[in-house]
DNA sequence: CATGAAAACTATACATA
DNA sequence: TATGTATAGTTTTCATG
């Protein structure tokens, strides 16, 4: 499906202190990882073509645009027939409330990470998005008390490998 | 706690811009939005003062990275007082394997978001650091299918206000 | 608050090793 | 692949409206 990439310490360098802050000149990076600007340019054009890097993104909050209550939505799709899971899908994507959306093995089909301004806004999207879908058999809602982003994405530590081969 | 913003049309055009690619440069951002690049300049740095903007992030491929598994977890912690819970989020945020980490309401205390490289990887992490764990009562597994994110975050849409006011 | 112009800095292409 | 340099382009500051 997707295979996976061969990166040595400088891409994984460049990899960990653009996580950190995606905005970080070439300069700045070829300064910290020890090669000239242009080869980091030449690393991260190489990086995205390689498809490692999908994206650069802005991290917003939530709270300060007007959505103060965050929730995950359980939900069970039945049947769970792609001629129904896939407009339901499409249909949850394009929510202006649904920041995520998981497909996921257990009880419950999917995980929808929603953003609403209050409990009556969340009470209006789980029943006029959510339950009053034929498909929706069951929507179980959980706040969020806070949530915390993970440290920076890595390879998997190899035994050895390429992570300590000389530059 | 966190006081919402008053964003005019200019704010939420760059924002929606930025989601779209957090990497356009000022001067496109400018003629999209029909202001001069010092001001989009000018208006960024005040989203980033006021923290709208939390910041630029680097979205990866977790796949191509070696991490081609990726799980839920829903962890209950018991008993759930600050002594245990405070420990327990450090140790779950420093795990490389971590993405993100909320905190519940509901059955589930905790819901942590994996990313592993097989199956063996996850068994590994559930027993070394999660059912290990004396605080751990129970942890529950669902494995993502697919994943998706959703379109921009924005304010939510208000009869009229802001959004149509003149320029 | 917004602007335009100038200055400082960055990204990028390319010739070379 | 990596580098240094040249060029084009971008960011940032600032005086002014």
């Amino acid at each position: 499906m997707t295979d996976s990439v061969l990166l040595d310490p400088v891409d994984l360098e460049i990899l960990r202190l653009l996580q950190n802050d995606a905005r970080t000149t070439y300069r700045d990076l070829a300064a910290a990882v020890g090669v000239a600007p242009s080869t980091c340019l030449d690393r991260v054009a190489r990086l995205r073509r390689s498809g490692v890097i999908l994206g650069h993104e802005l991290r917003l909050d939530a709270a300060r645009l007007g959505r103060g209550l965050q929730a995950l939505l359980l939900v069970q799709v039945r049947p769970h027939r792609r001629e129904l899971i896939d407009p339901f899908v499409d249909r949850i994507r394009g929510l202006p409330e649904s920041r995520a959306l998981f497909h996921l093995t257990g009880p419950d089909d999917y995980l929808v990470h929603v953003a609403v301004t209050d409990t009556a806004d969340l009470q209006r999207l789980v029943l006029d998005e959510f339950t009053s879908r034929r498909e929706v058999a069951r929507v179980e809602t959980r706040l969020i008390f806070q949530q915390w982003e993970c440290g920076p994405l890595l390879p998997p530590q190899r035994p050895s490998a390429a992570v300590t081969r000389d530059a």
